[in-house]
DNA sequence: TGCCAGGCCAAAT
DNA sequence: ATTTGGCATGGC
């Protein structure tokens, strides 16, 4: 490959690293001294030094978007709760940001993240991409399957790429997709409420894996996806035990607007130290 | 080995 | 309306 122009983007409050680790995407991929994600077909390469970020001058636009450089990072901080969990988290995990993913591989790969680590789900990830992906100039790996690819497997060749019961959810979803009956561009209009209960209609997306969709796709930064951990945080925070749906209520009063980057930052913190806060 | 993982769904209470 | 059990897989 011929060197090509390099952009220097100014990046301050951001942390690339933690952001690719952080259980939002799961296919980045080592390279150099960097990194290489894929964004809708486009191999991109970033490399961080300090508060300057390295891409392909072509792909600049594609950078600031997918890594969400606009969110006030500032302002959302200054939002954050001031007990000690969400203080800890904050302190931990400066620079994560949510992302900007696609919307199928954003929804496709939660539907296989049920009762999975996030090493196992990249693991799904990997597996479904070399199987069924695409090939993309200059990638590591292959593009995240297309749902008419996905829709035409059989449920067997998703299972043989460690999906488990899963394999049937992801199948359907993806032909209600490539069916059209489905838009999920469409739904970027729409309000919250109303993509949840689409997306909720979906096999295998319920409250949790649509709220993950909701935060990681549709820029809705209010969302709240409960998961155990999530689940066991928020109820040490209020002392006492509730339904999911309880609990993100509790979320939305107490964290506001920014409450999926409290949420995010929260996950993060309470995997890396693989503990709840003291 | 046994336990748990960024849950969902249908059946049972 | 709310709770319970089953579901596949793999790392620790």
């Amino acid at each position: 490959m011929k060197p090509r122009a390099l952009a220097e983007i100014s990046a301050p409050e951001f942390d690339l690293a933690r952001t690719l680790h952080s259980g939002q995407i799961f296919h980045a991929m080592p390279s150099g001294a960097g990194w290489q994600v894929l964004v809708d077909g486009i191999a991109l390469a970033v490399e961080q030094q300090g508060e300057i970020l390295h891409v392909p001058a072509r792909h600049e636009a594609l950078a600031r978007r997918y890594f969400a450089l606009d969110h006030p990072l500032e302002s959302i901080y200054a939002s954050f709760p001031t007990d000690p969990f969400s203080r800890a988290a904050l302190d931990s995990c400066r620079g994560l940001r949510i992302l900007r993913q696609p919307l199928w591989e954003c929804l496709g790969t939660f539907i296989t993240s049920p009762m999975k680590q996030v090493a196992h789900i990249r693991q799904m990830s990997l597996s479904l991409r070399a199987r069924f992906g695409r090939p993309v100039p200059g990638a590591l790996i292959q593009a995240y399957p297309a749902p008419e690819v996905l829709a035409a497997a059989s449920e067997d060749d998703l299972r043989a790429c460690g999906l488990g019961f899963r394999a049937k959810s992801l199948r359907l979803a993806a032909a209600e997709i490539a069916a059209g009956r489905l838009d999920l561009a469409a739904l970027r209009e729409q309000p919250t409420t109303e993509v949840r209960e689409a997306l909720c209609r979906l096999p295998g997306v319920g409250r949790k894996v649509a709220n993950c969709v909701l935060l990681f796709a549709y820029e809705r930064l209010d969302a709240v996806p409960v998961d155990v951990w999530i689940a066991r945080i928020l109820q040490a925070m209020r002392r006492r035990k509730g339904t999911l749906e309880e609990l993100e209520r509790f979320s939305a009063r107490r964290f506001g607007a920014y409450a999926g980057y409290v949420q995010q930052y929260l996950f993060h913190h309470a995997r890396m130290t693989r503990s709840l806060p003291a």
